[in-house]
RNA sequence: AGGCGCGUAGCUCAGUUGGUUAGAGCGCUACCUUGACAUGGUAGAGGUCACCAGUUCGAAUCUGGUCGUGCCUACCA
């Protein structure tokens, strides 16, 4: 074995035999376990998050099918309709062309090109980070099954009346030319301007003055409304304004929307324009007027100086044709929210077409019950209000898209724009007997990619067809994902699989925090803060980084900021630290509820602990091979130690279980890392020397031991396989033949249980004394400035005869451990030499001083020490001196207490004393 | 405006139903290249658990409030 780790040389090679050999395919007769993917975009990238969430799914993969479950990580890709035509829009552009030219048709096989050119580097990102997968089953929402079902779903949703067409108002994105759900909209507050406008009252020479953030839209205004006991202007109501610049007369209107503390208590009302303008419009049966095309320049409808002004251009050209009318009465600095695309970044208009909605609120109340009864419970707890309050306020979700990239949707028309949904036009013509000489047109637009997606859970398993997988592995167990899906996705999910499977999709949702960088901050580009998962497994040089971090930036200024502080957080590039580690850095940060930071110096620990094991393997087998190993299992040939260390892995098996089923992985990481690190590698391993060089003495002592050494390290291995898969293959193919254990692969092992029985308090107390003792003389060790390589000899004294039998039997683990020259009791009567002293319970270790230290030096630490049990002994004593806690508190908690304080005081007496002697020297 | 979190050692975080002298890792200090590992070992320093009040014999933990901070949802043109 190599004398450091190297992940590089065995993680490809695992992985290629692993999913080789099927590995990955559920197996055996156990009870189904199911997680679904959630689908990353085919032509994406793997990022944090991504990895974060692989690291705990191929987490709960392994650990249950090691535990005989038939485990089924359900693998596949999604569409991403906008995502993906925007790059390739983009090639186009960079080519100086466009989707219109190219047309409909080849634009979707380029479409389909670049996904297959670009599709192959999410999912081997996904093997990189060791996820089981089963690739054998591997999905995409565009394949033929699966775009059947969203076919059957779309159509029989129509038929039951539950998708229908509107012409309402909906979000517009004039950049991308389509709707967007209320979800894909963004809206962060910006600084604006109040434009304050003197609007001419009829017949008149007064005016009333109205406020707005849009003055582009007064072209389309079709009232002016107040607050209907709004004194001031109740005796407008019923009368009419002049519309500047537009020639047009309309109406002062009332209505209780109108709040009249705010700007001036005058509302213009722009149907066509706003969302609340358009319910306003509605009530009052006010003219619809639409004077935006579709890419948000000003339209026809609008008087001749403004058209084919972009809305932008429209509104400086309005305020300054109004200041000349002398009808700006004022303008005010304003904070507003603007609405943007998620994708697009533009600002977005409410915008007046037709398009798709499923009608939710049907789908949406089973679906708020499957969370209330608990049939689907998320985790932490605390997310389900979120949800609550989301499907509780829900509105029809418009699943249409003015795209080209997705699933066209099942609908025809003909010359009189009647609409036919169907599966296909054949299926459309049969069913509604429309002659061939009747022309029928294929809707243009594609659906939603979120439609798709709702379905994952059953598309995925076969429904409706091959109901195999489905029957078997529906509803799954578990779903892993970001809060920030959880209405785009979640909900929408357990609506869908609710309604057509009559099941729920998972019976759990974990809800991971957001992966943020070591200060807290999100990654993003533009901060340039984006660490890449796959840098940290192979690692990179610091110029690579840079480079990666400042590609493709606009502004220069912002380039030289992120050279900068990338430069000063990894002066030395990111070591390789290898998957295994950087998965290990995951669970250790993920405790439930909370985003993590994510800290590189955790992942270098880590990497850290991943040689620790490897070390500690490496000692296993050159102490192992080529000698005698016991081969029966015989308690009574077991040391101490032996018996010790496999009460502690037994109990760390335990609280692994415990800390897995609560999905504390946080938990689970840190009580292996304790084991294996402080435990087996810090104790048992030096508590192993002296029996295993000690062999010709002792043979069947060195061979027991030889066989737990390599026992307790094949079962920590077992423990931690779901956490680091590669290396702890690597090493049980190597520690499996020495413990005649057969098997092809350490992930088809079974996952180690919990036996009370195998605890052995006794054995785990007598390692504590031992520790003790050794501890306290290391301490005095390393206080007094004594050299490590020096043997001294040390006294006990004091303590009951279960100490003096410990002794006994620890003396070669106490003269090897604390380098001990000579070490023996003294009785209670004997006179002490001058020492320097250090306390177990009521077991005094004893030092002799001469030749090895200074007095005031010892008496320095014995005052610190005096002082640290002082203030342990004032504690206690002042809850023992309140009598109402001796009266109130449990008798338990009371009996504890005395015996704390009578023990510190012992201890303190003892080392009182102690000083006392040393001052008569 | 409502809702959900968070605030514990220099940094990143644990702390289960209120009861140990509040823990870990990283970092820091000193010593040590001892026959698994310097990606290591041994020892050590470091915290009035954001603040205030309350409940209780007892509060990092429960309640109320204040301050700071992050996010989500709905918004007034």
């Amino acid at each position: 074995m190599e004398k450091t780790f190297q992940p590089q040389q065995i993680e490809d090679h695992w992985y290629k035999l692993w999913e080789e050999r099927g590995y990955f395919s559920p197996q055996g007769e156990g009870a189904p376990y199911c997680i679904v993917i959630p689908p990353p975009n085919v032509t994406g990238r793997l990022h944090m998050g991504h990895g974060f969430q692989h690291a705990i799914m191929d987490a709960l993969i392994r650990f249950h099918r090691m535990q005989g479950r038939q485990a089924l990580w359900q693998v596949g890709t999604d569409h991403a309709g906008i995502a993906t035509q925007m790059v390739v829009e983009r090639q186009l552009a960079a080519a100086g062309t466009n989707r219109h030219e190219v047309g409909r048709e080849a634009f979707v096989d380029k479409v389909w090109d670049w996904k297959e050119e670009s599709g192959g580097i999410i999912t081997q990102q996904l093997r990189r980070m060791g996820s089981s997968l089963d690739w054998s089953r591997e999905r995409f929402t565009m394949d033929e099954q699966l775009s059947a079902v969203v076919e059957k779903v779309f159509v029989d949703l129509y038929n039951e009346g539950l998708i229908y067409r509107g012409n309402r108002l909906v979000n517009w994105d004039p950049q991308l030319h389509t709707a967007i759900s209320d979800l894909e909209v963004i809206s962060e507050e910006e600084d604006g301007h109040l434009w304050h406008f003197n609007y001419p009252i009829a017949d008149s020479d007064q005016h009333l003055t109205i406020a707005t953030t849009r003055p582009e839209t007064m072209l389309g205004d079709a009232a002016v409304a107040v607050h209907p006991e709004d004194e001031r202007y109740t005796h407008l109501i019923g009368k009419f304004v002049d519309l500047p610049l537009c020639n047009r007369r309309i109406p002062i209107i009332a209505d209780d929307y109108v709040d009249p503390e705010f700007g001036t208590g005058c509302v213009k009302i722009t149907p066509a324009h706003d969302f609340n303008d358009y319910e306003m419009g509605k009530r009052h049966n006010l003219e619809v007027i639409n004077i935006l095309t579709d890419n948000a320049s000003i339209n026809d409808e609008a008087p001749a100086t403004y058209r084919g002004l972009d809305r932008f251009e429209a509104r400086k050209q309005l305020v300054a044709d109004l200041e000349a009318l002398g009808l700006v009465e004022k303008i005010e600095p304003h904070k507003l929210k603007v609405p943007r695309g998620d994708r697009s970044g533009v600002v977005i208009e409410p915008y007046l077409t037709h398009q798709w909605y499923v009608a939710i609120q049907s789908l949406a109340d089973p679906a708020i019950k499957a969370v209330e009864d608990g049939d689907i419970e998320f985790v932490p707890k605390n997310w389900e209000n979120t949800y609550f309050a989301w499907m509780r306020n829900i509105q029809d979700w418009c699943i249409s898209r003015q795209l080209w990239w997705g699933h066209r949707i099942p609908a025809w028309y003909d010359e009189d724009n009647n609409v036919y949904v169907g599966h296909s036009e054949v299926d459309v013509r049969a069913k509604h007997e429309i002659d061939d000489s009747v022309v029928l047109r294929q809707d243009e637009d594609v659906l939603d990619t979120w439609f798709s997606s709702a379905l994952w859970t059953f598309s995925t398993l076969g429904w409706p067809d091959d109901t195999e997988y489905f029957n078997k592995f529906h509803p799954t167990d578990v779903l892993v994902t970001g809060f920030d899906i959880i209405f785009f996705w979640v909900a929408r999910m357990i609506m869908m699989t609710l309604k057509f499977t009559g099941e729920i999709p998972f019976k759990k949702v974990y809800i991971t925090g957001l992966v943020r960088d070591e200060h807290g901050q999100k990654m993003s580009k533009s901060k340039g803060n984006i660490l890449d998962p796959i840098d940290l497994i192979d690692g990179i040089e610091l110029d690579e980084l840079v480079e990666k971090r400042t590609a493709d930036m606009m502004q220069p200024q912002l380039k030289e900021k992120i050279a900068r502080l990338t430069r000063d957080s990894f002066p030395e590039g990111i070591a390789a630290y290898g998957t295994d580690a950087l998965r290990f850095t995951y669970y250790s940060l993920a405790s439930t509820g909370r985003d993590i930071k994510f800290d590189v110096g955790r992942t270098e620990g880590f990497r850290n602990f991943c040689n620790k094991i490897w070390n500690a393997a490496r000692y296993a087998m050159m102490n192992s091979e080529g000698k005698a190993i016991a081969t029966d299992w015989d308690p009574a040939q077991f040391s101490s130690a032996d018996r010790w260390i496999l009460s502690r892995l037994e109990q760390t098996t335990s609280e692994v279980l415990e800390a897995v089923d609560n999905y504390r992985f946080d938990l689970a990481s840190q009580a292996l890392h304790e084991f294996i690190w402080n435990e087996y590698c810090d104790w048992y391993l030096e508590l192993s020397k002296p029996i295993l060089w000690d062999e010709d003495n002792n043979p069947e002592a060195a061979q027991a031991t030889r066989k737990v050494l390599l026992t307790v390290l094949e079962r920590s291995l077992r423990l931690l396989h779901p956490f680091m898969p590669f290396l702890t293959e690597e090493i049980w193919q190597k520690l499996a033949p020495a413990l005649g254990i057969v098997g092809d692969s350490i992930m088809l092992q079974p996952y180690p249980e919990f036996d009370a029985d195998n605890v052995d308090a006794a054995a785990q107390s007598e390692i504590d004394w031992l520790k003790g003792i050794i501890v306290a003389i290391r301490n005095i060790r390393g206080e007094m400035d004594i050299s490590p390589a020096r043997s001294i000899s040390v006294f006990l004294r004091g303590g009951e005869e279960q100490d003096q039998n410990y002794l006994q039997s620890n003396l070669m683990y106490l003269q090897k451990l604390a380098k001990l020259e000579n070490i023996e009791w003294l009785s209670a009567e004997s006179e002490a030499p001058a020492a320097a002293t250090g306390l177990y319970g009521n077991v005094e270790v004893l030092v002799p001083l001469a030749g090895l230290i200074d007095v005031s030096a010892e008496q320095a630490r014995l005052e610190k020490e005096i002082g640290k049990l002082e203030a342990g002994l004032k504690a206690v004593s002042g809850k023992l001196n309140n009598e109402k806690f001796v009266s109130n508190a449990p008798e338990a908690v009371v009996t504890k207490e005395r015996q704390k304080q009578q023990e510190l005081q012992a201890a303190a007496d003892a080392l009182k004393a102690k000083f006392e002697e040393l001052s008569k020297l």
